[in-house]
DNA sequence: CCGGACGCCTGTCGGC
DNA sequence: TGCCGACAGGCGTCCG
Protein backbone atom coordinates (compact mmCIF):
# COMPACT_ATOMS: atom_id res chain seq x y z
CA UNK A 1 0.00 0.00 0.00
CA UNK A 2 2.29 2.54 1.33
CA UNK A 3 4.03 4.73 -1.68
CA UNK A 4 6.16 7.28 -0.87
CA UNK A 5 4.32 9.88 0.63
CA UNK A 6 3.06 7.34 3.31
CA UNK A 7 6.59 6.22 4.35
CA UNK A 8 7.65 9.86 4.22
CA UNK A 9 4.56 10.75 6.71
CA UNK A 10 5.41 7.53 8.69
CA UNK A 11 9.01 8.66 9.01
CA UNK A 12 8.14 12.42 10.07
CA UNK A 13 5.36 11.09 12.61
CA UNK A 14 7.83 8.37 14.01
CA UNK A 15 10.48 10.87 14.08
CA UNK A 16 9.82 13.05 17.42
CA UNK A 17 8.68 9.96 18.97
CA UNK A 18 12.16 7.48 18.74
CA UNK A 19 14.67 10.28 18.44
CA UNK A 20 17.25 10.22 20.79
CA UNK A 21 14.89 7.42 22.36
CA UNK A 22 16.53 4.26 23.80
CA UNK A 23 15.00 0.83 22.76
CA UNK A 24 14.21 -1.35 26.21
CA UNK A 25 12.80 -3.99 24.54
CA UNK A 26 11.82 -5.93 20.80
CA UNK A 27 8.98 -8.13 20.90
CA UNK A 28 8.50 -9.94 17.58
CA UNK A 29 4.95 -11.96 17.55
CA UNK A 30 5.38 -12.66 14.51
CA UNK A 31 8.57 -13.22 12.74
CA UNK A 32 8.00 -14.41 9.18
CA UNK A 33 7.13 -11.37 7.28
CA UNK A 34 8.33 -11.16 3.23
CA UNK A 35 11.54 -12.24 4.68
CA UNK A 36 12.11 -13.79 8.54
CA UNK A 37 12.95 -11.21 10.74
CA UNK A 38 16.07 -12.18 11.97
CA UNK A 39 16.65 -13.97 15.10
CA UNK A 40 19.29 -11.50 16.58
CA UNK A 41 17.35 -8.19 15.74
CA UNK A 42 15.79 -7.97 19.01
CA UNK A 43 19.33 -8.16 20.94
CA UNK A 44 20.80 -5.84 18.53
CA UNK A 45 18.08 -3.40 18.89
CA UNK A 46 17.78 -3.79 22.72
CA UNK A 47 19.72 -0.86 24.97
CA UNK A 48 20.36 1.36 21.35
CA UNK A 49 19.47 4.65 21.34
CA UNK A 50 17.84 5.56 17.59
CA UNK A 51 19.75 8.66 16.40
CA UNK A 52 17.98 9.10 13.13
CA UNK A 53 14.73 7.97 11.02
CA UNK A 54 15.53 8.08 7.57
CA UNK A 55 13.83 7.10 4.36
CA UNK A 56 15.50 5.80 1.21
CA UNK A 57 12.42 5.13 -1.59
CA UNK A 58 10.02 3.15 0.36
CA UNK A 59 12.40 1.93 3.17
CA UNK A 60 12.42 3.49 6.85
CA UNK A 61 15.81 3.43 8.31
CA UNK A 62 16.35 3.00 12.18
CA UNK A 63 20.23 4.74 12.67
CA UNK A 64 21.70 3.39 15.89
CA UNK A 65 25.13 3.24 16.64
CA UNK A 66 25.59 -0.53 16.50
CA UNK A 67 23.71 -0.30 12.98
CA UNK A 68 20.37 0.11 11.13
CA UNK A 69 17.02 -1.52 10.72
CA UNK A 70 15.63 -1.54 7.60
CA UNK A 71 12.09 -1.61 7.30
CA UNK A 72 9.52 -1.86 4.50
CA UNK A 73 5.63 -1.63 5.02
CA UNK A 74 5.05 -3.55 1.82
CA UNK A 75 1.35 -3.43 0.82
CA UNK A 76 -0.52 -3.18 3.85
CA UNK A 77 2.12 -2.21 6.38
CA UNK A 78 1.78 0.62 8.81
CA UNK A 79 3.69 1.96 11.91
CA UNK A 80 2.15 3.72 15.09
CA UNK A 81 3.16 4.87 18.44
CA UNK A 82 1.30 3.60 21.24
CA UNK A 83 1.50 3.00 24.66
CA UNK A 84 3.57 0.07 25.23
CA UNK A 85 0.95 -1.52 27.40
CA UNK A 86 -1.70 -1.35 24.94
CA UNK A 87 -3.10 -5.31 24.09
CA UNK A 88 -1.92 -6.01 20.56
CA UNK A 89 -4.67 -6.82 18.00
CA UNK A 90 -4.10 -8.52 15.72
CA UNK A 91 -1.35 -8.67 13.11
CA UNK A 92 0.58 -6.41 15.31
CA UNK A 93 3.31 -7.99 14.66
CA UNK A 94 6.78 -6.27 16.38
CA UNK A 95 6.74 -3.56 19.05
CA UNK A 96 9.87 -1.72 19.24
CA UNK A 97 9.48 -0.87 22.98
CA UNK A 98 10.84 2.31 23.72
CA UNK A 99 12.72 4.41 27.17
CA UNK A 100 9.38 6.56 27.05
CA UNK A 101 6.99 3.77 27.85
CA UNK A 102 6.01 3.79 24.12
CA UNK A 103 6.76 1.76 21.58
CA UNK A 104 6.47 1.40 18.02
CA UNK A 105 4.41 -0.98 16.99
CA UNK A 106 4.10 -2.81 13.16
CA UNK A 107 1.11 -4.02 11.98
CA UNK A 108 1.25 -5.36 8.58
CA UNK A 109 -2.05 -7.96 7.52
CA UNK A 110 -0.39 -9.29 4.62
CA UNK A 111 3.01 -9.62 6.00
CA UNK A 112 4.87 -8.38 2.30
CA UNK A 113 6.91 -6.00 4.90
CA UNK A 114 9.95 -6.92 5.94
CA UNK A 115 12.34 -5.41 9.27
CA UNK A 116 16.02 -6.20 8.62
CA UNK A 117 19.07 -5.40 10.65
CA UNK A 118 22.75 -4.31 8.68
CA UNK A 119 26.15 -3.55 10.84
CA UNK A 120 27.08 -1.76 7.69
CA UNK A 121 26.34 1.41 5.83
CA UNK A 122 22.52 0.69 4.45
CA UNK A 123 22.63 2.44 1.32
CA UNK A 124 25.18 -0.78 1.04
CA UNK A 125 22.64 -2.95 1.32
CA UNK A 126 21.33 -5.18 -1.43
CA UNK A 127 17.93 -4.03 -1.41
CA UNK A 128 18.95 -0.65 -1.54
CA UNK A 129 21.99 -0.63 -3.25
CA UNK A 130 20.73 -0.29 -7.04
CA UNK A 131 17.60 2.29 -6.18
CA UNK A 132 17.06 4.83 -8.76
CA UNK A 133 17.26 8.56 -7.56
CA UNK A 134 15.04 10.26 -5.46
CA UNK A 135 12.14 11.80 -6.79
CA UNK A 136 12.22 14.58 -4.29
CA UNK A 137 15.83 14.58 -4.21
CA UNK A 138 18.05 17.20 -6.56
CA UNK A 139 19.73 14.72 -8.37
CA UNK A 140 15.95 14.43 -10.35
CA UNK A 141 14.76 15.88 -13.27
CA UNK A 142 13.55 15.58 -16.67
CA UNK A 143 17.13 14.59 -18.20
CA UNK A 144 17.51 11.82 -15.86
CA UNK A 145 14.19 10.64 -16.22
CA UNK A 146 15.29 10.58 -19.81
CA UNK A 147 17.91 8.76 -19.16
CA UNK A 148 16.92 6.15 -17.18
CA UNK A 149 13.87 5.71 -19.78
CA UNK A 150 15.99 5.43 -22.89
CA UNK A 151 16.34 2.08 -23.45
CA UNK A 152 13.04 1.06 -21.86
CA UNK A 153 10.98 -0.70 -24.18
CA UNK A 154 7.95 -0.65 -21.75
CA UNK A 155 4.83 0.91 -20.84
CA UNK A 156 5.86 3.91 -19.90
CA UNK A 157 3.60 3.22 -16.27
CA UNK A 158 5.54 0.22 -15.32
CA UNK A 159 8.92 1.98 -16.62
CA UNK A 160 8.35 5.05 -13.71
CA UNK A 161 7.35 2.08 -10.89
CA UNK A 162 10.37 0.07 -11.51
CA UNK A 163 13.04 1.35 -7.98
CA UNK A 164 15.79 1.49 -10.96
CA UNK A 165 14.23 4.25 -12.63
CA UNK A 166 12.85 6.51 -9.92
CA UNK A 167 12.23 5.32 -6.03
CA UNK A 168 9.06 5.69 -4.48
CA UNK A 169 6.59 5.49 -7.17
CA UNK A 170 3.60 2.49 -6.65
CA UNK A 171 0.27 2.12 -8.28
CA UNK A 172 -1.38 5.40 -7.16
CA UNK A 173 0.83 8.15 -8.06
CA UNK A 174 2.24 6.78 -11.44
CA UNK A 175 -1.61 6.83 -12.24
CA UNK A 176 -2.10 10.57 -11.02
CA UNK A 177 1.23 11.41 -12.46
CA UNK A 178 0.17 10.15 -15.92
CA UNK A 179 -2.86 12.08 -15.92
CA UNK A 180 -1.24 15.58 -14.81
CA UNK A 181 1.47 15.11 -17.56
CA UNK A 182 -1.23 13.87 -20.12
CA UNK A 183 0.40 10.74 -21.03
CA UNK A 184 -1.36 7.41 -21.99
CA UNK A 185 0.20 4.58 -19.34
CA UNK A 186 0.65 2.79 -22.38
CA UNK A 187 2.97 4.58 -24.16
CA UNK A 188 6.24 3.18 -24.72
CA UNK A 189 8.89 4.26 -21.61
CA UNK A 190 11.87 4.75 -24.49
CA UNK A 191 9.71 7.04 -26.77
CA UNK A 192 9.05 9.81 -24.39
CA UNK A 193 10.43 13.32 -25.86
CA UNK A 194 12.90 14.94 -23.32
CA UNK A 195 10.25 17.71 -23.05
CA UNK A 196 7.72 15.39 -22.21
CA UNK A 197 10.26 13.65 -19.75
CA UNK A 198 10.41 17.10 -18.28
CA UNK A 199 6.91 17.39 -17.79
CA UNK A 200 6.52 13.84 -16.03
CA UNK A 201 9.71 14.43 -13.66
CA UNK A 202 7.65 17.71 -12.82
CA UNK A 203 4.52 16.22 -11.79
CA UNK A 204 5.76 13.36 -10.12
CA UNK A 205 7.35 16.03 -7.88
CA UNK A 206 4.66 17.73 -7.47
CA UNK A 207 2.07 15.14 -7.01
CA UNK A 208 4.37 13.36 -4.62
CA UNK A 209 5.22 16.47 -2.62
CA UNK A 210 1.54 17.67 -2.47
CA UNK A 211 0.44 14.04 -1.27
CA UNK A 212 3.10 14.44 1.90
CA UNK A 213 1.69 17.69 2.57
CA UNK A 214 -1.93 15.79 3.26
CA UNK A 215 -0.26 13.09 5.39
CA UNK A 216 -0.79 10.44 2.35
CA UNK A 217 -3.57 8.72 0.83
CA UNK A 218 -6.28 6.25 2.79
CA UNK A 219 -7.63 4.21 0.43
CA UNK A 220 -8.08 1.10 2.99
CA UNK A 221 -5.57 0.35 5.39
CA UNK A 222 -2.92 3.14 6.01
CA UNK A 223 -3.05 5.02 8.72
CA UNK A 224 -0.56 7.58 10.69
CA UNK A 225 2.05 6.91 13.55
CA UNK A 226 -1.39 8.66 15.03
CA UNK A 227 -3.46 5.72 13.71
CA UNK A 228 -5.59 8.76 11.63
CA UNK A 229 -5.66 8.71 7.64
CA UNK A 230 -4.37 10.75 5.30
CA UNK A 231 -5.90 13.10 3.39
CA UNK A 232 -4.93 12.97 -0.26
CA UNK A 233 -7.47 10.64 -1.47
CA UNK A 234 -10.09 13.32 -1.86
CA UNK A 235 -7.36 15.01 -4.29
CA UNK A 236 -6.97 11.96 -6.73
CA UNK A 237 -8.05 12.88 -10.29
CA UNK A 238 -8.18 9.37 -11.83
CA UNK A 239 -6.94 6.47 -9.30
CA UNK A 240 -10.51 4.03 -7.83
CA UNK A 241 -12.31 6.41 -9.89
CA UNK A 242 -13.25 4.19 -13.00
CA UNK A 243 -16.61 5.55 -14.85
CA UNK A 244 -16.39 8.66 -12.97
CA UNK A 245 -16.05 11.66 -15.15
CA UNK A 246 -12.49 12.96 -15.97
CA UNK A 247 -11.70 16.48 -13.98
CA UNK A 248 -10.35 18.05 -16.82
CA UNK A 249 -12.93 16.88 -19.79
CA UNK A 250 -15.36 15.14 -18.34
CA UNK A 251 -15.56 11.93 -19.85
CA UNK A 252 -15.87 8.47 -17.75
CA UNK A 253 -11.73 7.36 -16.44
CA UNK A 254 -11.21 4.37 -17.79
CA UNK A 255 -9.43 1.09 -15.97
CA UNK A 256 -6.85 -0.95 -17.64
CA UNK A 257 -4.77 -3.66 -16.10
CA UNK A 258 -1.39 -2.82 -17.33
CA UNK A 259 1.68 -5.73 -15.60
CA UNK A 260 -0.92 -6.95 -13.60
CA UNK A 261 -2.07 -4.26 -11.93
CA UNK A 262 -5.18 -1.21 -11.99
CA UNK A 263 -4.64 1.66 -13.85
CA UNK A 264 -6.81 4.72 -14.35
CA UNK A 265 -6.52 7.04 -16.64
CA UNK A 266 -8.92 8.90 -19.39
CA UNK A 267 -8.46 8.23 -23.16
CA UNK A 268 -9.02 11.99 -24.44
CA UNK A 269 -7.09 13.42 -22.32
CA UNK A 270 -4.14 11.30 -21.59
CA UNK A 271 -2.48 10.61 -25.60
C1' DC B 1 20.21 -7.48 -21.01
C1' DC B 2 14.97 -7.05 -21.07
C1' DG B 3 9.97 -7.74 -20.44
C1' DG B 4 6.33 -10.35 -18.55
C1' DA B 5 4.21 -13.53 -15.29
C1' DC B 6 4.11 -15.44 -10.73
C1' DG B 7 4.08 -15.80 -5.86
C1' DC B 8 4.02 -14.30 -1.27
C1' DC B 9 -0.34 -13.34 2.42
C1' DT B 10 -4.93 -11.86 4.50
C1' DG B 11 -9.11 -9.29 4.17
C1' DT B 12 -13.00 -7.40 1.79
C1' DC B 13 -16.46 -6.90 -1.53
C1' DG B 14 -19.75 -8.02 -5.20
C1' DG B 15 -22.32 -11.47 -7.63
C1' DC B 16 -24.87 -15.63 -7.78
C1' DT C 1 -26.73 -16.65 4.25
C1' DG C 2 -22.80 -18.86 2.01
C1' DC C 3 -19.54 -19.61 -1.30
C1' DC C 4 -16.21 -18.10 -4.87
C1' DG C 5 -13.61 -15.19 -7.60
C1' DA C 6 -11.56 -10.75 -8.11
C1' DC C 7 -8.96 -7.44 -6.19
C1' DA C 8 -5.96 -4.65 -2.89
C1' DG C 9 -0.54 1.59 -1.83
C1' DG C 10 5.03 -3.97 -3.43
C1' DC C 11 8.62 -6.30 -5.29
C1' DG C 12 12.04 -10.24 -5.72
C1' DT C 13 12.46 -14.16 -8.63
C1' DC C 14 12.07 -16.96 -12.49
C1' DC C 15 11.61 -17.92 -17.33
C1' DG C 16 11.85 -17.16 -22.29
Amino acid sequence: MPELPEVETTRRGIAPHVLGRRVVEVIVRQPRLRWPIPESLAGDLKGQPIEDVGRRGKYLLLHTGKGTAILHLGMSGSLRIVDADLAPRPHDHVDIRLDSGRALRLHDPRRFGALLWTRDDPLAHELLRELGPEPLGEDFDGDVLHAGLRARRCAIKLAIMDSHVVVGVGNIYASEALFRARIHPRRCAGALSRPACRRLAEVIREVLSEAVAQGGTTLRDFVKEDGEPGYFAQHLNVYDRAGLPCPACGKPVTRAVIGQRSSFYCTHCQR
